[in-house]
RNA sequence: UGGGGUAUGGUGUAACGGUAGCACGACUGACUCUGGAUCAGUUAGUCUAGGUUCGAAUCCUAGUACCCCAGCCA
């Protein structure tokens, strides 16, 4: 077979190199660790992709694993929606199924006895010690960028009275915030995660998943490595600002190690894993913000109406938007993953959900803002059938009938009394092909004489150009328009989604103000447009091209009388880009 | 001002001392019953300054810019 040499990612590389030295078996196996204390975003899509990528192309393994130690934040409804956004994207965890959405579904809070017995060793160790100091001490004593922290008095504690205290933590003898366990150092080390840091704190707060079994919760960087550990991960890769955690991971790790052999002869018995973190640059995207927090604030304000309104970019919000897991797939694919700490162009997301809804979706015929046209020459009472092929890029997906009769609505747009130059579409005396139907020749504007404006179009239609088809004369015409048959037509809702700021990088703030303030106030626009026939049985989240206009999903707000759509992504419009020169050029002449 | 990272066309991403390539965008043109799609072409880049070398994006030295770290968050 002749294979191209692809080029590999940075983390490929490393992941090479262990199967070259064999430092973990040849074994691959990856994980996705949310926090559920939010809804995923697209830059968690990124991280799905990569992790569940990554044990695909090894032949290893990847688990979904709730980090759920902080039972203040953490709700049941965002591991339900963190669960359907990671299957409907597609990635595969050990133990999934079908009839059970959790199956299989690892929780950080299983460990939490795990991780008890491995503190209590470190106290034996001499390496951790209960400390009495408060919130506010502990971040007074920890010192500054360029001055070292100051020991806690209760640093030298004796092992067994860190033992006793530590067992009393766990019962409950002291309220919250009393108490913490730290591990014992550095406090001088420039790297702040080196200087004592704590490892669980007491917190009288019911666990989703434990409930009341606990009183004292670890924190992450104490259960995190170990999570990996104790599941085998080989490569825990996670983004950029756990760099400097890092150390502390493997410190950890390497502590509870003392004292351990690979054969378990060790006074403490045998040998914990040790994985590798690799840390990558997050995601950022132009036009939108990525952080949980102002996602959240977002929601709470009603500035969009819930966690996945189409303009978020939420994987849920993605998903009601009309996007394909294919998609979301290709692009986090396709921008790749290193250090260098990114900014996406939104149209490179746009590009991939177009180019796979250009390959699957049928096309309808939908006229947003109507303008009637009568075809003078056309028989009152008659009605054809046209014939419409429903995805040129797909012969298999058929054709239907579109009714074609004498008074038809038009894009208003598609018509100009005094068009410019290259303007392809309907004009007085101008002649245009009516996509599937006839060539149709411009006679008459009617206006009204009061305003006016325009209020319908007549026209004359040429037989000999039946289903569009260029006529034996040999006779050509530039432009196509779509339409729909006014007696025919079925009204829908539909909503057109434009990016929810307005500026590239919506953080960039004036001074006093708000991300707020740089939101686009036309992200979304209500239209009542006259679809064809044939889309009135569109079910829930079935996705059309809207001919010339851009991709659509059949939102769940649709009833059995009134569709609604939601516009994934325009086309693109060349024309538009014609349109915003030729001003350009007059103003400069 | 301590420590940890990162710098390649407009935006991303390759190169592992040997012709700076690819994708997206932008711009031309061809084709077209979607001003879509498709096809062809053009454009444009190694943070700076020195050094090593026959040869440097890559190695060395010194700078510069940006990101992360002082939660009992993750």
């Amino acid at each position: 077979m002749a294979e191209e040499k692809s080029s590999r990612n940075f983390i490929q590389e490393i992941i090479d190199e262990h199967n070259r030295s064999g430092r973990f078996g040849r074994k691959v196996h990856t994980r996705f660790p949310p926090e559920p204390n939010g809804y995923l975003h697209i830059g968690h899509a990124k991280s799905i992709c990569l992790n569940h990528g990554l044990a695909v192309e090894y032949g290893g393994q990847f688990n979904l694993r709730f980090d759920d130690t902080n039972p203040e934040k953490e709700e049941q409804e965002y591991v339900n929606s963190i669960i359907e956004d990671v299957r409907w994207l597609g990635a595969k965890w050990q133990g999934l199924r079908d009839d059970d959405p959790q199956a299989g579904v690892i929780w950080s809070s299983n460990y939490f006895q795990q991780m008890y017995d491995w503190a209590v060793e470190l106290i034996r160790k001499g390496k951790a010690y209960v400390c009495d100091l408060s919130g506010e001490e502990v971040s007074r004593t920890r010192g500054t960028l360029t001055r070292p922290g100051t020991a806690s008095p209760y640093r030298d504690r004796s092992v067994e009275e860190n033992l006793d205290l530590f067992e009393r933590m766990r019962k409950g003898e002291f309220p919250d915030g009393s108490k913490t366990l730290r591990a014992k150092i550095d406090m001088n080390s420039p790297n702040f995660n080196l200087r004592d840091p704590i490892m669980y704190r007491i917190m009288h707060e019911t666990h989703h998943n434990t409930g009341d079994k606990w009183c004292i919760y670890p924190m992450y960087d104490w259960a995190h490595g170990f999570e990996d550990s104790i599941e085998g991960i080989t490569h825990s890769i996670c983004t950029l600002e756990f760099e400097n955690h890092r150390p502390l991971y493997d410190w950890f790790i390497n502590t509870v190690n003392e004292g351990r052999t690979d054969d378990g002869s060790g006074p403490w018995g045998r040998k914990i894993h040790h994985p590798q973190q690799i840390e990558f640059a997050r995601l950022n995207l132009t036009y939108t913000v990525m952080s949980k927090r102002l996602l959240l604030q977002l929601v709470k304000e009603g500035h969009v109406q819930g966690w996945d309104d189409p303009r978020m970019p939420t994987i849920s919000g993605f998903r009601r938007r009309g996007y394909t897991p294919e998609a979301i797939q290709n692009f986090c694919r396709d921008i790749g993953v290193a250090k260098f700490n990114s900014v996406i162009e939104m149209v490179r997301l746009e590009n991939a959900i177009r180019d796979h809804l250009n390959q699957i979706a049928q096309r309808r015929m939908v006229v947003m803002d109507p303008l009637k046209v009568v075809i003078t020459n056309y028989p009152a009472d008659q009605v054809e059938e046209m014939e419409a092929v429903n995805n040129p890029e797909d012969a298999s997906a058929g054709t239907r009938r579109v009714p074609f009769s004498r008074e038809i609505y038009i894009e208003r747009d598609d018509f100009m009394e005094n068009p410019p130059k290259k303007y392809f579409r309907l004009a007085p005396g101008a002649e245009v092909r009516l996509r599937y139907a006839y060539f149709v020749k411009c006679t008459d504007v009617v206006k009204d004489p009061a305003t006016g404006e325009i209020k319908e179009i007549h026209a004359t239609f040429d037989p000999a150009t039946r289903g569009g088809n260029n006529p034996p004369d040999g006779r050509k015409v530039k432009g196509t328009i779509h339409w729909v048959s006014a007696a025919h037509a079925r009204p829908i809702d539909v909503r057109l989604y434009d990016h929810l700021f307005n500026k590239e990088n919506p953080m960039e703030i004036p001074v006093g103000g708000s991300f707020l303030n740089n939101m686009n106030p036309n992200s979304l626009t209500l239209v009542n447009a006259l679809a064809e026939p044939a889309l009135a049985d569109a079910k829930m989240g079935e996705r059309f091209q809207f001919e010339r206009q851009g991709y659509f999903c059949v939102d769940r707000d649709s009833t059995a009388q009134r569709l609604v759509c939601n516009r994934t992504v325009t086309l693109k419009d060349t024309w538009s880009k014609i349109e915003a020169q030729t001003p350009l050029i007059i103003k400069g002449g």
